[in-house]
DNA sequence: GTTAATACCTGTTCGC
DNA sequence: TGCGAACAGGTATTAA
């Protein structure tokens, strides 16, 4: 389930790939991810040259020397593999195979087809219909306790509901916002409004802290992928609350066992004791 | 205008 | 063992 630091790691992982290269191949494998691809897709990339590669959210963005960008995101299956020479056989779900001037093969493989693949351009980038409205990038100073509860006031929704929405903050999925609101010692189901002062300020750390903490974990697997086959998109970190439900609560003192309830159609793990 | 529920998709897990 | 139901979840769309 690719949230920030995965999408980062995958490009971060891709980069010494892809940046300065140029794309020989561009196979589309079938007509749509989530949505339909773009009906010059192939052609406009073939021949280019990747100039940059970064990351917008859970957005991976492949800058093009004629302007285009390439938007990926990886939905929840969404898996980059990555071979130095063609693949023998592709995969069942492989939807798109790139291969640059130096031999190395890049594929999209994405089972579930929560992904999707876009072009813009640097100039529509920013207005672009997945990247409007996207709230601050939480690892930048635009996102900040004050930020957040000047975002939150207001909202008559739960806490984790509001971290989930995007143009609250960036990047943030299920996983993450349970994980950062028992580290900030609040519950899900607090009104999103009334966290404010530092309550505001201790959940922004607590989000900055996990996502960083996980990015590190994350990039510390990439040697892994430098070696051998690269399989970018997911890697194992361990979690003090999610998919923890019965298992005793982490912090020391407490040890009460996890519970887990549903709020707008998602898991939410947590501990009744430790987050208020 | 805001918030909640639903659709999309398929591999995996669970209960019978 | 086999089968079907439930579940996972990011985001656009629809409903309330």
């Amino acid at each position: 389930m690719p949230e920030l630091p995965e999408v980062e790691t995958v490009c971060r992982g891709l980069a010494p790939f892809l940046e300065g290269r140029r794309l020989v191949h561009v196979e589309q494998r079938r007509p749509d991810l989530r949505w339909p691809f773009p009906a010059d897709f192939t052609q406009r990339l073939t021949g280019q040259r990747i100039i940059a590669l970064r990351r917008r959210a859970k957005y991976i963005l492949a800058e093009l020397e004629d302007g285009t960008v390439l938007i990926v995101h990886l939905g929840m299956s969404g898996r980059l593999l990555i071979t130095q020479g063609r693949p023998a056989e592709l995969e069942k779900h492989d939807h798109v195979v790139l291969a640059t001037e130096e031999d190395v093969w890049i594929r999209f493989n994405d089972a579930r087809r929560f992904g999707a693949m876009d072009l813009a351009t640097l100039e529509t980038l920013d207005g672009h219909r997945m990247l409007a409205g996207l709230g601050p990038e939480p690892l930048s100073n635009a996102f900040s306790g004050p930020i957040l509860a000047a975002s939150l006031a207001g909202k008559r929704t739960p806490i984790k509901a509001a971290l989930l929405d995007q143009r609250v903050v960036a990047g943030i999925g299920n996983i993450y916002a349970c994980e950062a609101l028992y580290r900030a010692g609040i519950s899900p189901r607090r009104l999103a409004a009334s966290v404010q002062g530092i309550r505001a300020e201790r959940l922004a750390l607590a989000v900055k802290q996990v996502l960083a903490e996980a990015i590190a974990a994350g990039g510390s697997t990439l040697r892994d992928y430098r070696q051998a086959d690269g399989e970018l998109g997911y890697f194992q970190h361990s979690f003090q609350v999610y998919d923890r439900e019965g298992l005793a609560c982490v912090t020391p003192e407490c040890g009460r066992p996890l519970l887990r309830l549903v709020q707008s159609g998602r898991s939410t793990f947590y501990c009744a004791r430790c987050q208020r």
